[in-house]
DNA sequence: TGATTAAAGATTGTATACAATATGGAATAG
DNA sequence: CTATTCCATATTGTATACAATCTTTAATCA
């Protein structure tokens, strides 16, 4: 779906076979706002789009709920979750203190070969925002904080803003005020100047002000009602 | 097994049931060292000794892996998890940002009663080392940290900080090389008097020195041999 | 004796059947 | 017409049987 070939991974702690192959499928669905806040994740209906038994799919929907992007209810079943307003608070707090040290860790030992590839990311953004899809520029958005902390090589660190980054995704579903989308791109362009130039400082300035920027995007007093009925939209 | 009531709590994303259950006791053996890192977790074993079946071990299984206390291999199965040094290195980096200001965000809102209740945990680290009680005492001192956590009231923090203590406590039985286990009392005692006086800056700084502090006492360079049979250590 | 191979056993991976629970609708009473 | 109860249906929870894979043991050959 995206213009470009891309670079980044999709991740989880799943072994390789089918459970992992669903995860990723619904977890990019997720994040590309293809399944919103609420939908209901039957394991019956999973399991005939993937052609998998009940087994598989309860085991990449109880991944998902261990990454907080689905809830299970007891005996009332998955679905994708609805983060609060306080969670929503909270997960931009923890972006604020965690992200500009990542990125300053990335700052320290980036390469030319980095930086290369995270300018390709932004340009693939500009073509998404371009051809309208803004479910996968905002995807790709994301991933470009992903992308960031894999370059750090802190992998503890880099866990934890996938976890955010994806929980984020929910949260700007249900709480997104701004009409423009394409707020991102400025940051991240100031972000990759500082990279090329190694300023560990500035990196940490540029991502702490562009995660306030981004939480004052939000509107955290009402939360968007989310229907859509089912999943139907999982086309890769 | 502790001299006095607890006031904490072991948490888990589980649904209440056997499974659930099965995680938790699992998850106190880990953490005061009554199962060492590499012990194999058979689910036939598992699931006789808490007289349950395969599928509820393996949920309890597959959630101690996604908080990475447990490793699955596939085809061999779950063992506990053997974190390396460069994980080790990281957690304690990690720790060394979030928790400083998780310790000032509970100095700012901790009431005269969340500072009793901390005291009388403190004591009941110093019971559990004067019984020779060290699996005890070091599973206290970790939850002494949680208990910040809880009382800063930021659900996505205390998470975080739960996963990185319940690391820390593999990361220990692997590398720690100090002989004295009490090392820590006095660095809680400090911290307590930070939070009596509201002094957050103090509280940040005690916490940050603390587990500099910690993570000199590891030996970073070999790793223990851990050896151990079996699970039959899983006494309440 | 040592190494290699082969077969037997044990353990995990997956599908499915059945049980428990929740959901939605129909029937009945007010 | 509204509200309530009860039943039929659908969905999740759990146990178990079977398949796939790995491990161990024993036998064979150099």
């Amino acid at each position: 779906m995206g213009a470009r070939a891309s670079h980044y991974k999709y991740l989880t702690d799943l072994p390789p076979g089918k459970s992992r192959d669903i995860y990723i499928e619904l977890q990019k669905a997720i994040l590309s706002h293809g399944l919103l806040p609420g939908v209901k994740l039957s394991e019956d209906e999973v399991g005939e789009l993937f052609g998998a038994s009940r087994t598989i799919v309860r085991t990449a929907l109880q991944a998902l709920s261990h990454a907080q992007l689905v809830t299970i209810e007891k005996n009332r079943g998955a679905f994708i979750a609805q983060p609060s307003i306080k969670e929503a608070q909270e997960v931009f707090e923890a972006r604020e203190l965690i992200e500009p040290r990542v990125a300053g860790m990335a700052a320290k030992i980036i390469t030319p070969k980095d930086i290369q590839i995270l300018e390709e990311h932004i340009q693939a953004e500009h073509d998404a925002i371009a051809a309208g899809d803004s479910g996968e520029a905002l995807s790709l958005s994301g991933f470009f904080h992903v992308m960031i902390a894999d370059i750090a090589e802190h992998e503890v660190f880099s866990k934890i803003v996938r976890s955010l980054i994806s929980r984020s995704s929910l949260i700007i579903a249900l709480y997104w005020k701004r009409l423009d989308t394409t707020c991102e791109s400025h940051s991240h362009h100031a972000l990759l100047d500082a990279f090329a130039k190694n300023d560990v400082q500035a990196a940490e300035e540029i991502m702490k002000s562009h995660i306030v920027d981004l939480h004052s995007g939000l509107d955290l007093k009402s939360r968007k009602q989310t229907k859509q009925s089912l999943a139907s939209i999982l086309k890769k």
